[in-house]
DNA sequence: CAATATTAGTTACATTTGAAACTAATTTCA
DNA sequence: TGAAATTAGTTTCAAATGTAACTAATATTG
């Protein structure tokens, strides 16, 4: 007997959607940004000079939606592109001006969000949660890997 | 300074999405089932009778994507529907033969998938975890009614 | 060194998705 | 009662997304 409310999956999807969605709030409304968009913003704001593949790596995303995210915010004037002195394929992505002043604003929205967020649980059990999280991570990798779903 | 793999919403982003692919794996291939086609067979075996849009409200999904996922599966003959005694605009939703046998076929896979996953934690962390994901839930939901976002 | 394979990134096309408008049936309440 | 509001469900149109094919540059290897 499957009962969806209590089913794992579909409770980490609820949870991860409705999370998403409120903190989107903050950057759709106020700057018109995307998941990807932010993102990439976010990343590149990290770790200035990233090329869009490494992006893609590191956000976990399809290196289309990098790419698409990274030609809008080109457009946008947000981000900046400089070729690779030693391979011309890559270019390497940084936050123009404009970029910057979106990433400082939504940086400590971001975090007050999941601090506000995380507050639902005391310190311990934050750092359970985490702990917990990371090993169902490596676990549902793994199962990825190994094709044990069905 | 925001590290993303650190940040619980993108963490919580990441593991739902591969769980999710993780499991779908099991129906997509088996019966070309979408994600929101197997919820409302899941749903419509648990409580037969739903209408399309209680399928809705308890999938926790748009009701356009329900009326497509009734839609294709009735299309497929997995579903039937039949108009309610007391209103004629509400139609009552149940698996069809071909739709039962879908459902208890699926139903142990994702159990078994569900199982294997979680057993990377020991029975009191799983208590534990479910716990943590209620008051999360619960605290995401009061913050979009508050709009506390940003 | 030249043919082959690989990698970065983009483009094109087809499918999915979401928002808003819509129809039909039902409720509300003045 | 009957006009206005609500609800169930569908359709339409635009935007987002994924897959596959593609270009250009680099790496490999015989």
């Amino acid at each position: 007997m499957l009962e969806l409310e209590k089913f794992l999956p579909y409770r980490l999807s609820v949870l991860s959607n409705r999370v998403s969605q409120g903190i989107a709030q903050t950057y759709q409304q106020r700057f018109g940004l995307s998941v990807t968009e932010w993102r990439v913003i976010a990343l590149i704001g990290r770790f200035p000079g990233l090329s869009a593949s490494e992006v893609a790596q590191r956000a976990a995303m399809d290196k289309v939606a990098i790419s698409r995210a990274v030609r809008n915010l080109l457009d946008q004037g947000r981000i900046e592109r400089e070729a690779s002195a030693d391979d011309r394929r890559t270019r390497h992505l940084t936050l123009s001006t404009t970029g910057q002043a979106i990433y400082q604003e939504i940086v400590p929205a971001a975090l007050d969000y999941e601090q506000h967020l995380i507050s639902a649980l005391n310190p311990d059990e934050q750092r359970v949660f985490e702990r917990l999280i990371d090993r169902l991570q490596t676990k549902a990798g793994q199962m990825v890997d190994t094709e044990t779903a069905g």
